[in-house]
DNA sequence: GTCTATAACCGGATAGAC
DNA sequence: GTCTATCCGGTTATAGAC
């Protein structure tokens, strides 16, 4: 019904980009209201209503480009999860524990105050029992972090840290900077009802940097 | 259907406890059914039929001991919050901050282990934007959270751990042992599919006590 | 590609017999 | 207090004009 095969076997004159550029553009939209409205609802509370007028487009253009709200919620969920392995590259670039881990930290954190959102719909996914993303857990996921608890473990064989459970780092990393996104409303409750400026922010990484580099036995 | 309130009222005259033993017993049943069935799939997501399939009843009767779909989940997010106090209540008996944070840490897990469902359901709440519970996380949220960075700062200045930002801290503390609840999924992929055992939760307890306690400049 | 109108469906809530 | 049948509002998805 829509395909990319139809935009571009067009016979007119639509410039070789048009059609496609359009389809981009207007998929970018909706993915990013998407991305809001599920986070805010979760997928059944979503309505596509909603995430078209957020988009500013009718309900039936969305259908036109997502052919139904399963799709949609698919797409976002592959996006946030290509943005969540870009937050985990810094740990690849070194093999010292204490640039390795606060890099990996800050990029989590970074991550956490550019895009909460992402994060909030990949936690929701999650608590739900990660029906869509199951097999990203076990494909990408685990291999990811079978490589990493590894590296830890030789650092630790080789007296760089202290003998802790690689497990619990790696939950307690995700944990906490993934609770600067997720438990963002409660965070601002607790900060007079506003949310953490950028200062606000660097401060935290700084903090947590320093409390979990210290924990395992690393000058933060 | 089932029932065991239903097998006590027995024919005629019921005690005078008959009648509110009967509703004390189906609501408990229907608010754990609602538990689960709100931490699976949010709030939209959650049917009533659901629910009350999963405790046993017919959907009217669920409506006739609770008349709205979002009066039963004030009534569970009540009972939630009651529980997420209790795990703070260690937190009270002591000066000392080795004591006292171990004993919250471990609360909290044991909280984790025991009731994943209720924590998940707050942390949708909060993801959500929090609208049922905002009034509870200033009036009740708040001053204990300001009561306990109060008392984490005397400690910094009696020179008692390191001077770290207590909002940091404690906010360390909620992800880290939360995401054993809140994540489980994940978890369970990344432990061969098996749900963490009562062993390895003690374990990663112990952990956590480790990796924060030495954090902040404590004995763990 | 865009948009209005609508079909088809589902879920919350209730009526009313037992 | 229990339960079946049903109403009604709201949502997804599509038809068909432009």
């Amino acid at each position: 019904m829509n395909s990319a095969a139809h935009a571009i076997n067009m016979k007119s004159k639509p410039k070789a980009t048009g059609k496609r550029a359009i389809r981009e553009a207007n998929e970018r939209l909706i993915m990013e209201a998407a991305e809001q409205e599920f986070a805010q609802t979760g997928f059944k509370g979503a309505t596509t209503e909603a995430i078209a007028r957020r988009a500013g487009v009718p309900k039936a253009n969305l259908h036109y480009y997502f052919s139904t709200k399963a799709d949609l919620y698919n797409r976002v969920i592959e996006d946030v999860c290509g943005h969540w392995l870009a937050a985990a590259e810094p740990f690849d670039k070194t093999d010292d524990p204490r640039t390795a881990l606060r890099g990996y930290i800050t990029a989590k954190m970074d991550q956490a105050r550019m895009r909460p959102y992402g994060s909030r719909v990949w936690a929701m996914e999650v608590i739900c029992g990660a029906p869509v993303i199951n097999s990203y857990l076990h494909t990408v996921l685990k291999p990811w972090y079978e490589k990493r608890t590894a590296q830890v473990n030789t650092w630790i064989r080789a007296g760089k840290m202290n003998p802790v459970d690689p497990q619990a780092l790696f939950f307690m990393i995700w944990a906490t900077t993934q609770h600067y996104a997720d438990f963002g409303p409660q965070i601002s409750v607790l900060n007079d009802d506003q949310i953490l400026s950028e200062g606000q922010f660097i401060r935290a990484t700084d903090q947590v940097c320093q409390i979990i580099l210290t924990g395992v036995g690393l000058k933060p």
